[in-house]
DNA sequence: CGTCGAGCTTGACATGTATCGAATCCGCGT
DNA sequence: ACGCGGATTCGATACATGTCAAGCTCGACG
């Protein structure tokens, strides 16, 4: 559990991405980049991101997510699989629940390239 | 050509979409925003709209777009389709040429729905 | 130990998607 | 009118994905 996410975008040192409108994503990072938004392209993986991303105290248990949803426990599980895998999340076993916590990092990412031309971007 | 764009997002008066950091995305907003996460979760199409998006002057000709991939002509079209149809771009036929510009609308709300806890976003 | 509950994995199936070639459409020149 | 080149659409096919039921793993608690 809690593999290190293929993506080396994570980790990388390279500033790597620019706001879209403003520098063409090249091949290589858009094909790690795609793998993120194909993760939220789904209705109730983009429900789950949220839930794990608005989570007070920065945690959700599985057991606090099912619930939500009408969608057997293996599909939830199979889709948080699928959000650890793209980067965006990370999982922890605590006794005999999982905890899932956003990794920020991945969705900054992803907000500032999606940043039409023109728009400022947190100005420090 | 350039259809409505099924997304009732784009024209909703409603606010619509703070950070997923800071609310949950609803059952139907997930649905609609989905699909837009989805145009994006491919690498061609995430390429097509990096393209799009930093084109100088703000549109670019299909032809422009083509010759910079692998894949057939038809199959470019079917996925700038998929960009149409999602709210992300819009087409404009002149004379023999197809122009793309984007629709920086929907991009904002989406990095605006990614911006993590704690970020700034684009202060008035 | 044994078993119980929470979650993950596996196998299977139906649906969706990416891709191509061929056909079609649409302006433009000749 | 005719043909040409750019772009989309159509039909077909191989592959990926979402979903579930069933089985498995890991701690906890008697």
């Amino acid at each position: 559990m809690s593999k290190p996410a293929a993506s080396n975008l994570l980790d990388s040192a390279v500033p790597c991405c620019p706001p879209m409108a403003q520098q063409r994503v090249g091949a290589a990072a858009a094909t790690e980049l795609a793998v993120a938004f194909k993760a939220l392209g789904d209705p109730v993986r983009l429900q789950l991101m949220s839930m794990i991303a608005s989570a007070p105290g920065g945690e959700i248990c599985v057991c606090d997510l099912t619930p939500s949803f009408e969608v057997s426990g293996s599909t939830i599980s199979h889709h948080l699989k699928t959000l650890r895998e793209a980067g965006l999340v990370d999982a922890e076993r605590r006794a005999s629940w999982v905890y899932y916590r956003p990794r920020p990092a991945l969705m900054r990412q992803l907000a500032t390239l999606l940043t039409p031309a023109g728009d400022d971007l947190t100005p420090s």
